[in-house]
DNA sequence: ATGATAGTTGAGTAGATGCTCAACTGTCAA
DNA sequence: TTGACAGTTGAGCATCTACTCAACTATCAT
């Protein structure tokens, strides 16, 4: 549950004021049963800093690609500098952040150092997303 | 698998080259047969654009509120501007986004402007994702 | 050991972005 | 008409980010 909802805030503070959290605008014309109602099933501000990371880490097209070329085939790190036409260094960078976020993993087998997706979740999401890009508008 | 090695490039440019799609790098192990696969099979440049550009806009922890909120009931600027704790102008910066990107459609009725989603798909990409990031690790 | 090469990493940089502030428009009530 | 107010917009900013470059490590072939 969030915050409770300070009711109407009559005397309401300048325009600009600085929002700490329900006394955001001065307006006498929200709605106070609905806000209420979407404040108290509304996710958690760590939910949602959580799931734009998980939406930052696709929302680049560079990763976008590795994502979708992963989730065709296992490949090194020179393999993805080949196919996305980019530097080894980029594609080394880009991994590092996937890493770090768990959506690819890592296997190191010699000089080369093999890459796959470690998770279904974010292949589905992704080809959702994929879908709705070129069916929708 | 992996019959690799060699394949073209014997001649390589240098480690830096600005790599022209499948001459990337001057390495001597890029599995051939795999790269051209994932390659034929790759999204186009302006799919992984358009995918990014979707994630994008739900790759902030404000609009994944903002997306929320929606996806819970039908709201204007200051109720928005209210459950979240920020400005007005704030919210109002965000929705003319998520309206550039039809992630929302709004309606004047008198002095509010009420916010709606306009796709259910990007609801539940939205809810997949949040399912994801509660269950998952 | 020596050289070649796959990969990583840190610094630096150009561009993107989310916010604030202030000025603005449009609508309503008196 | 006048004032209040919901909402929008542009400028400015502090921050973030995706890349390049160069230096580095690790592994393999000779």
């Amino acid at each position: 549950m969030k915050t409770a909802l300070k009711a109407a805030a009559p005397t309401s503070t300048s325009r600009a004021a600085k929002a700490s959290a329900v006394e955001a605008c001065d307006t006498q014309y929200i709605d106070q049963e609905r806000v209420e109602a979407v404040l108290c099933s509304l996710v958690e501000r760590d939910d949602a800093q959580d799931v734009a990371n998980v939406f930052r880490v696709l929302a680049d097209p560079t990763r976008v690609a590795i994502v979708h070329a992963l989730s065709l085939a296992e490949l090194c790190n020179c393999d993805l500098a080949s196919i996305l036409g980019i530097t080894e260094s980029a594609v080394s960078h880009q991994m590092r952040e996937l890493r770090l976020m768990k959506i690819v993993s890592a296997e190191k087998r010699g000089r080369m150092v093999y890459y796959r997706l470690t998770d279904t979740h974010i292949r589905h999401i992704f080809e959702d997303t994929l879908r709705h890009v070129r069916e929708g508008a």
